[in-house]
DNA sequence: CCATTTATTTAGTGATCGATACAGAATGGA
DNA sequence: TCCATTCTGTATCGATCACTAAATAAATGG
């Protein structure tokens, strides 16, 4: 088990290309930008990651890790379901503009639509939305369990609403939304909650 | 002023363009996908369109005409404002998961992130949907004229809402989202109406 | 030391990208 | 009928795409 090390930082190099992928998406990113962005040569990113494809799955994982921990959090630990998704609604609204990275959510932007033969990349995209949802879910039930929200209310349409709203307000921070307008749109979901809970699916 | 004919049908050309944009978005699709959907050859295309991004133009302007006219009218020819927003909505819901068609909008889809020199596409989709955002803003404006809104509602604020909501139901489309749950989510999106209006921009 | 293993750089692969040169075909006007 | 004009299909253009063969470099095990 020997061998020529390895030269470059593989975590840095992710790092790299997930932030390529999360500016131009997966079709519109090249294996010149990714080798440049990450520093090395086209056979080392092969070697180390397999694929154009594998390599965005890796960025997506780490996307995932990286940026939902803290939304994550305020989700969760708040002691209140409405309370939860205000705060993570508000912390999504503050950095989806955050000039630091690029606007909006990877999840949502990296790959809507594209070739056929991309279709799996898509899937990737679509499976982590529908886990983000599914989380939405588990909270509104979770805050049905212990009192803070109605028996009766309808969790998985309630979670699809502001599941709704938050992908729209990644659109909305590549249109150049501010961090007031952003807040503003959640102020507004928010005003919303009231109205859901409690209705029964129809 | 003479010169052979065109032999083709130019607007049943660009519909067919159209629809490979809207299924694939702009940089996905190639020029072979678009002649071998118009049913001619790339001189002609060239010929008639230009360049790809002035087809591409071209589809989103006409995607605009044939598409917008139904929920625009619905916007503007209801009663209130609310009843408005609730019938524009709701056709989007429907429409947006329209079998006929590809699902979800257009000019959210087509072209969010992608290559650098790409970016005056991405300008054409942006001026799009802020025009959808000002004729929200307009009729909700109209709506406080008429006396149906509460005077010192932020209009802009509240059509900011919805534009959002209605982006993110485009994602939700592309997720595979039923009709059903799309009206769902517009229902409690109109859950919001009365929490939002009356108040003014903070 | 040498052998093995893995990573590196260089220099490409065939395929496809958007866009065109060119020659022939089809029209109206003289 | 002949010209000027415009559109047509064929056959490309150079550039770039994702990806890799081959030779060299750097590590460990013996």
């Amino acid at each position: 088990m020997a061998g020529r090390p390895r030269s470059f930082d593989r975590a840095a190099a992710l790092k790299a290309a997930m932030g390529v992928f999360w500016q131009r998406g997966y079709e519109a990113t090249s294996l010149s930008d990714l080798t440049k962005a990450m520093g090395i040569n086209a056979p080392s990113l092969y070697a180390a990651f397999g694929c154009k494809e594998a390599l965005f799955g890796e960025a997506l994982e780490l996307y995932q890790q990286a940026e939902g921990a803290a939304p994550r959090r305020l989700l969760e630990e708040a002691p209140t379901a409405r309370e939860g998704f205000a705060a993570m609604l508000r912390f999504h609204a503050v950095n989806y503009v955050d000039p630091a990275h690029p606007p909006g959510c990877m999840a949502v932007l990296a790959a809507i639509v594209g070739a056929p033969e991309n279709k799996s990349v898509r899937g990737l995209m679509s499976t982590t939305r529908r886990r983000a949802l599914d989380a939405f879910a588990a909270r509104i039930r979770r805050g049905i369990a212990t009192g803070d929200v109605p028996a009766g209310t309808d969790a998985m349409a309630m979670a699809a609403f502001y599941a709704t709203l938050l992908q729209g307000m990644s659109i909305q921070a590549r249109d150049g939304a501010t961090k007031k307008q952003l807040l503003a749109t959640v102020d507004s979901a928010m005003a919303a909650w009231d109205g859901m809970v409690g209705k029964k699916a129809r």
